[in-house]
DNA sequence: ATGTCC
């Protein structure tokens, strides 16, 4: 079905449908995206669903989407939405199943001259140490005592049991760690699901992908995040397993019950959604909470992994080889921030679902590193094209709440991926572009295929034009695990 | 995304 509805071109990036499109919609809805896309985005009618979500109780400013939107549940994948803190309602499918899916960036001071000719053994090491794939298993064996300790202090955990670097926490967003997580919120269920998954990668879209900084476009922001042309860079692409997934799965369903219960009125149940200021929506906050802390620790164990695999093919210790966080971003998440909104300044809740935070210099939520020039920000592209590096700009404090996109965005769903691609053909397509990868099945590799994902070189044209963000750096891959 | 239906 494709989106058949009202669609006004503001400008070259910007679309609009009104508020005047449906009875429901509380705010208009504007989607960011170049004429080149918006026949594809009207095609999977992810449109609607952006209109949809301009529904939600107490949303304050428009609907938004980035230029990776595409179908989600509920909320589309690249949505943002903003809600009042206090009397706004929190939605889950406005952050997503996978509760804290996120980007982390490691930098090296190694060039691939450096590596020598061992890219393929290091890829190797790294599908050894990192476990991936469906229904993975964590190395680490835990406890109920140290899984409460993860829900609560995330990344701090890790690094306190030997899992990376006191600094890594100043390159994290939040520092790691979530501080109104509260344990008591998540379920056995939850709990059971996330023991023996901490420090694994996943499947899906989850990658480990080994980079080279091929184009550097804004030189001096990119020394400021430690990115020198020719250097190797790794980039962790994961999130919060099985827990975070329980986590939604068992909120939506009481939120259905709640929105049934108390009457109210939404274009589609899977906006299910409770008030902040009522016990489940905090619930439900808390315990997202939860499982943002939760990828945060997974994320950090990750690397660590990854230095030991450099430390074991290579010469010299992780610290000698640079091997710093340059930044991790969540990009399925929902954060109480401050923001102006018409003309004041309002505590709202923003949910980013497939979208970055994407802070201007100056806010203090940036790590002190980085505060004068803006937030990095971490964009997969596909498999084949690799990475951009971001900063945040003003105009993403003026439209977006600070946020801008995810990624390239699906344009095939997972089973026309299946249907229309074969594994031999992306196997040799990534063997042509010198790219060494390490896959466990073949229909994971289909499904994340790079024809299945739209141009990022497009999207991010997008972001960048409509002032979102600026350019840094493209980081070009050598090598990939894929989860 | 996900023990792709407890």
């Amino acid at each position: 079905m494709a989106w058949n509805g009202k669609l006004k071109k503001i400008d070259e990036n910007r679309w609009e449908i009104p508020k005047d499109e449906f009875p429901f919609m509380r705010t208009n809805a504007v989607i960011y995206a170049s004429e080149n896309m918006i026949g594809q985005i009207r095609s999977d009618n992810a449109p609607l669903q952006a209109a949809n979500v301009a529904s939600l109780p107490g949303i304050v400013g428009s609907s938004m989407a980035m230029p990776d939107i595409h179908w989600g549940y509920g909320f589309p994948i690249g949505g943002v939405a903003a809600v009042n803190a206090d009397s706004g309602s929190i939605s889950p499918g406005g952050i997503g199943f996978d509760i804290n899916c996120g980007v982390r960036l490691i930098k090296t001071d190694l060039t691939v001259d450096d590596l020598g000719g061992k890219v393929g053994v290091l890829v190797d090491e790294l599908y050894k140490n990192v476990p991936s794939g469906l229904g993975s298993k964590g190395l680490t064996k835990i406890g109920n005592r140290e899984l409460d300790d993860i829900l609560k202090n995330g990344s701090k955990w890790a690094v306190e049991n030997g899992y990376g670097w006191e600094r890594d926490l100043e390159a994290t967003e939040e520092k790691g760690r979530m501080k109104d997580a509260d344990p008591s919120a998540v379920s056995d269920k939850a709990r059971k699901r996330g023991i023996p998954q901490i420090g694994s990668l996943g499947s899906g879209n989850h990658f480990l992908e080994l980079d080279v900084v091929d184009d550097v476009f804004d030189k001096d922001v990119a020394k400021k995040f430690g990115l020198k042309e020719g250097t190797v860079t790794v980039t962790v692409h994961c999130g919060s397993r099985g827990c975070g997934h329980q986590i939604a799965t068992e909120y939506l369903q009481e939120m259905e019950r709640y929105i049934k219960n108390n009457n109210i009125d939404l274009p589609d149940r899977q906006l299910a959604c409770a008030p902040l200021d009522s016990k489940l929506g905090d619930d439900y906050y808390k315990a997202m909470c939860c499982g943002a802390n939760y990828a945060w620790a997974n994320r950090q164990m990750i690397t660590h992994w990854v230095r030991e695999s450099f430390e074991n093919i290579l010469e010299g210790s992780a610290e000698d080889m640079g091997m710093d966080v340059v930044y991790d971003v969540a990009h399925n998440i929902a954060k109480k921030e401050r923001h102006d909104v018409e003309g004041h300044s309002e505590n709202v809740l923003v949910h980013r679902k497939g979208a970055t935070r994407a802070f201007a210099a100056g806010r203090t939520e940036i790590a002190q590193m980085y505060r004068d020039v803006g937030q990095p920000v971490i964009i997969p592209g596909d498999m084949k094209v690799g990475t951009y590096v971001l900063v945040g700009k003003k105009g993403a404090m003026k439209e977006t709440f600070g946020s801008t996109c995810h990624g390239a965005g699906r344009k095939m769903s997972r089973n026309a991926a299946l249907s229309k691609l074969k594994a031999s053909d992306v196997k040799n397509e990534m063997r042509k572009n010198n790219i060494y990868l390490r896959s466990g099945s073949d229909e994971g590799l289909l499904e994340e295929a790079p024809a299945a994902y739209k141009d990022v070189d497009e999207v991010i044209k997008v972001v960048c034009a409509a002032g979102l963000t600026d350019k840094v750096a493209k980081l070009t891959p050598i090598g990939v695990v894929k989860g």
